[in-house]
DNA sequence: GTCTATAACGAGATAGAC
DNA sequence: GTCTATCTCGTTATAGAC
């Protein structure tokens, strides 16, 4: 009976990657507002109903396809941190960043889904969070621990921004100064309008050698959050 | 005759400018992948062989609403530079970014349409790019403006970047210094990203105070091109 | 209990004859 | 321009196989 039970959940788990493969093909071809559950199945030898099995509908499925597209680029954003080596918290910050832009350049689609214009009539549920939260979460400990090693460089924060910013330390790192985590924040937005323009074409006939111009970009935005760059 | 044709010319203009509103209301609605002439033509009570007449396919409506985008954006960008009066180039810039979020706001639908995903099977052609131009160029004559009165703060750029940096200025702003256009190539784009995370619901949970938050970044980002702000 | 298949719904797109 | 016949879609109800 265990090994039936086994079986079945295999099979499951194989039918269930088969149909989030083949919806990531279509995402691909026709985009996320096309995905289509019917087609989905038919490709898959399968009769529509039976997905409902799996996904109780094609929302369903676009969340889990959200799920899989930021937990994948949070392991790249991570393999990258943990595969640097002992380096400057600077250093660190840019090889995270770097894996941001190769993640979405290998996975143009699936980061146009997570990142791009939202699908039009779907709300993306709770369930997301903590997946798109994995690579904020990276950078918060990159500067976390360069300000336990060595404080992190000062900056100043407006008067009418302090407020702000002290709830957003509260909030997302209680122990790290309100400029800082305010100046990272924006470092995390501005990240993806880098990653973003080179995607979505607007770079085109305005920046050629991409990979220079990132690299200098976002370490510019690591002095930004008060990182320290060797040279 | 003269007046027949002009009569002719005048409902021709009321007819284009009737179906891209229409297009535009579907546009919010469905989003660009789904917009459907024949829909549009439903609406407006005409037979969708009659829009054909008007645009000659679906992607030349794409076209004409992209290009509207990007003029109506550019036009809200040029005012607040022209109304904001006679005060430092930073402030300027401020203005300006404020300007496009204030616009995106407004207008997200179109955001997105233009800066946001690009839209499946459809591919901007050459027509589009001085619309889109308008706001990197007055950011251009911002810069332009600063460094023509006090020359703008001094910045560095990376050997590596160099040679890019050197090639961007000769293309954009040979009269600026390389690493200035360096670094306001990777602000334009930067401010992308703010106003993306806002609009595209990144900073649900993360940011409150959006409007102090962006204020706060984008005077940063004009710090970073070298622009002097004045306290 | 778990799955798949058949059939159907209401809504919308599409193609072509007229 | 109009009408119609035929597609697609998401989703559900139902019945039967393992």
């Amino acid at each position: 009976m265990s090994t039936a039970q086994g079986a079945r959940a295999r099979a499951r788990i194989e039918v269930t990657a088969a149909i989030k493969d083949e919806a990531r093909r279509q995402l691909a071809a026709e985009g996320a507002a096309k995905l289509s559950l019917r087609a989905v199945a038919r490709e898959l030898g399968m009769v529509s109903s039976a997905l409902y099995r799996y996904f109780p509908s094609r929302d369903d499925l676009l969340t889990a396809l959200i799920i899989d597209a930021y937990d994948s680029l949070g392991e790249a954003a991570e393999a990258a941190d943990a595969g640097v080596g002992d380096v400057a918290p600077a250093q660190r910050w840019v090889a995270v960043c770097e894996a941001v832009r190769g993640w979405a350049l290998a996975h143009p689609h699936e980061y146009a889904l997570i990142y791009g214009s939202p699908v039009p009539g779907y709300s993306a549920p709770e369930a997301t969070v903590p997946a798109a939260s994995r690579v904020g979460v990276l950078f918060i400990g990159i500067v976390r621990d360069a300000h336990r090693r060595n404080g992190v460089a000062r900056t100043s924060v407006s008067a009418e921004l302090e407020p702000e910013a002290r709830r957003m330390a509260a909030d997302l790192a209680p122990d790290l100064p309100p400029e800082v985590v305010a100046a990272l924040v924006a470092a995390w937005a501005q990240l993806y309008g880098l990653v973003g323009f080179e995607l979505f074409g607007q770079f085109n006939r305005v920046v050629e050698d991409r990979e220079a111009f990132f690299r200098h970009a976002v370490t510019r935005l690591a002095e930004g959050v008060g990182l320290v760059v060797p040279q």
